[in-house]
DNA sequence: CGCCTTTGACCAGCGC
DNA sequence: GCGCTGGTCAAAGGCG
């Protein structure tokens, strides 16, 4: 896990080298290396260089701190140790070599040549025959290893770039469905005041302005969707979700690529789900029950478990509602209503019709001691674009179940402690307003809309944000704090930061408020970018398999297709129900 | 005519 | 094994 994503690899070699000058060279890059592949959590200050200034340290101390001291270390030594420790002086020989070659990045064989060269020096100067096979044989492991750390060191920082890359689009994509999601909000709860509704009439023709932005939901999908999207198509038993729709999502993008995101939102939605059912021949319906029908279909043990988990998690919001259902932009077709118990109110099923197959469930059923409320349960994941008003509200259970599934999956912290989850949603003392449930069948995150959110929590989003989205040229203007929806927004702002891919809370304040900066961490100049974060984001990255395989999966697509940026995060199974026209 | 809602029946999971 | 409950299916009817 470590080792494939590179991260702890990255340019811990400089580290090791830098504080490698008493020891043999050997000994000391191998006990650091082991001892950096070990050590997750990495709190000396050397991990801290590396995350804080990923390219800079490095070429830092690439260029003159090693080389100086281990050509102290070089002299010495060999001075001290004359034939005992041939071996030990090749080997710190090399060192310099190897990094000379990394500052080149020079190549195997040209490492190779000038290790040889020097060690015939020393043989020279030895007089000893016998030891040259070995010093050459141990010079070409040594280099070897020297230009895989090289490797691995430039991949470490090219997937740097792209999670700052895949950060910077999901805190674009949160902040959008964040600024949709107050519009659905005082649309749904009604004209309240004169001065709210100029707000949302005012935002909602600049949204209207890039209302045909479908903004691709990879990124809320990050956690769970990458992992399934095996799952979802192949067929195990899922008739659900969450990791369905996520890929379906994926796939879709990739086609749609090559439109601009215009054309696609017009070609997504204006044809009904009737061309969905004439482009997919295996309708999902019919793929549902094929599924049922065989349930096994090959999958693995674990993917089983994990998509079972996610198909279980479930986002439960609460909201003052007197109509039947709320409006979250959705097509819902009900198709059962049933009497739960405890509960006088009947409880509908509803599922999502925008798409064909879609596995988007949810539940509506009124609060059984305040009727007002309507609590309304999603589950699952759409499987097709959806318009912007639709986005909020799916982007917000996306997010949230993805949170919820991201916490659960690897360290059960998000079901053993749900008051963890649910700071982690609302740190800001306003835990009330979501609650994790660590007791129902189904991981469920309840996000309370009823209850006024604290007014100061307005103040903490950035006073204006210019979101950064370097596949959607267009964006969507500048979205202002009082936009935001202080639920939804401190929500997913907070559980980004929870599962450590989002950028810290310092970084949306500060370096996106100010301008749009798509290569966060790329720069390397982050000086709101806090230790803490990085480490509990390295620590949620690496602890979490879920997660790293989601974020695998993007940073993939990202490098798969780099070139064309608008939506590279999307996984690349094609799938025909994506390009489903969809009815809007 | 097609879509949607209603509603009883059916199925699966779970606890006793 | 039985009953309860949640969830889904599908036939029937309503509506535009």
């Amino acid at each position: 896990m470590d080792k494939g994503w590179g991260l702890t690899l990255a340019s811990d070699p400089v580290s090791v080298f830098s504080s490698s000058t008493n020891n043999s060279p050997v000994g000391s890059f191998l006990k650091i290396k082991r001892d950096f592949i070990t050590d997750h959590n990495m709190a000396d200050s050397r991990s801290k260089n590396m995350f804080q200034f990923p390219g800079c340290l490095s070429a830092g101390q690439d260029e003159q701190p090693p080389s100086a001291a281990q050509e102290v270390d070089f002299f010495k030594e060999k001075i001290i140790n004359d034939d005992s420790k041939t071996t030990s002086v090749t080997v710190k020989k090399e060192n310099p070599i190897a990094e000379a070659a990394t500052r080149t990045s020079l190549g195997v064989n040209t490492g190779l040549h000038l290790a040889n060269t020097r060690s015939d020096q020393s043989t020279v100067d030895d007089g000893v025959s016998s030891d040259v096979d070995d010093k050459r044989s141990k010079n070409n492991e040594l280099a070897q290893l020297q230009v895989e750390l090289q490797k691995m060191n430039t991949e470490n920082r090219r997937l740097k770039d792209m999670l700052g890359q895949v950060t910077s689009n999901y805190s674009a994509l949160q902040m959008h469905f964040v600024a949709l999601m107050q519009q659905h909000q005082q649309q749904n709860h009604g004209k309240e005041s004169n001065t709210e509704q100029e707000n949302v009439e005012g935002k909602s023709s600049e949204e209207k302005r890039h209302e045909d932005v479908v903004v691709p939901r990879q990124f809320m999908d990050l956690g769970p969707s990458a992992e399934t999207d095996e799952l979802s198509n192949s067929s195990s038993d899922e008739r659900t979700p969450s990791g369905t729709p996520q890929n379906h999502v994926e796939d879709a993008s990739p086609k749609n690529n090559a439109k601009p995101p215009h054309d696609q939102e017009k070609s997504t939605f204006r044809d009904g789900k009737r061309i969905g059912r004439e482009e997919s021949p295996e309708s999902e319906s019919q793929t549902w029950k094929a599924q049922k029908l065989d349930p096994s279909a090959g999958r693995a043990a674990i993917e089983q478990s994990t998509d079972a988990t996610m198909r279980k998690a479930r986002v439960s919001v609460r909201a003052r509602s007197e109509a039947p259902m709320i409006t979250d932009g959705c097509q819902w077709r009900k198709y059962g209503q049933k009497m739960a118990k405890g509960n006088p109110c009947p409880r509908a099923y509803y599922r999502c019709t925008m798409a064909v197959g879609c596995p988007v469930r949810k539940q509506v059923q009124r609060c059984a001691e305040d009727r007002t409320i309507l609590i309304t349960t999603y589950e699952g994941n759409h499987n097709h674009p959806l318009p912007p008003a639709a986005m909020a509200m799916a982007s917000t259970t996306a997010a949230a179940a993805s949170m919820l599934l991201s916490g659960s999956m690897s360290s059960a912290d998000g079901i053993m402690n749900p008051n963890l989850l649910a700071r982690a949603i609302l740190p800001g003392g306003s835990s009330n307003m979501a609650t994790i449930s660590a007791s129902a069948p189904f991981p469920t995150v309840t996000l309370d809309l009823t209850q006024n959110p604290n007014p100061l929590q307005l103040q903490r989003p950035p006073p204006q944000f210019q979101v950064p989205f370097p596949g959607q040229p267009q964006n969507f203007g500048p979205v202002t704090a009082p936009q935001l929806p202080q639920v939804f927004g401190q929500a997913l702002y907070n559980q980004s930061k929870f599962s450590g891919l989002q950028l810290s809370q310092e970084i949306g304040t500060s370096q996106l408020g100010h301008h749009a900066q798509p290569h966060l961490l790329h720069s390397g100049q982050q000086p709101s970018l806090s230790h803490d974060t990085l480490s509990a984001a390295t620590a949620a990255i690496t602890a979490d398999p879920n997660f790293t395989a989601a974020l695998a999966a993007a940073i993939s697509s990202i490098i798969g297709g780099a070139n064309s940026n608008t939506t590279a995060t999307n996984n690349n199974n094609s799938n025909a129900t994506n390009n489903t026209s969809h009815r809007n």
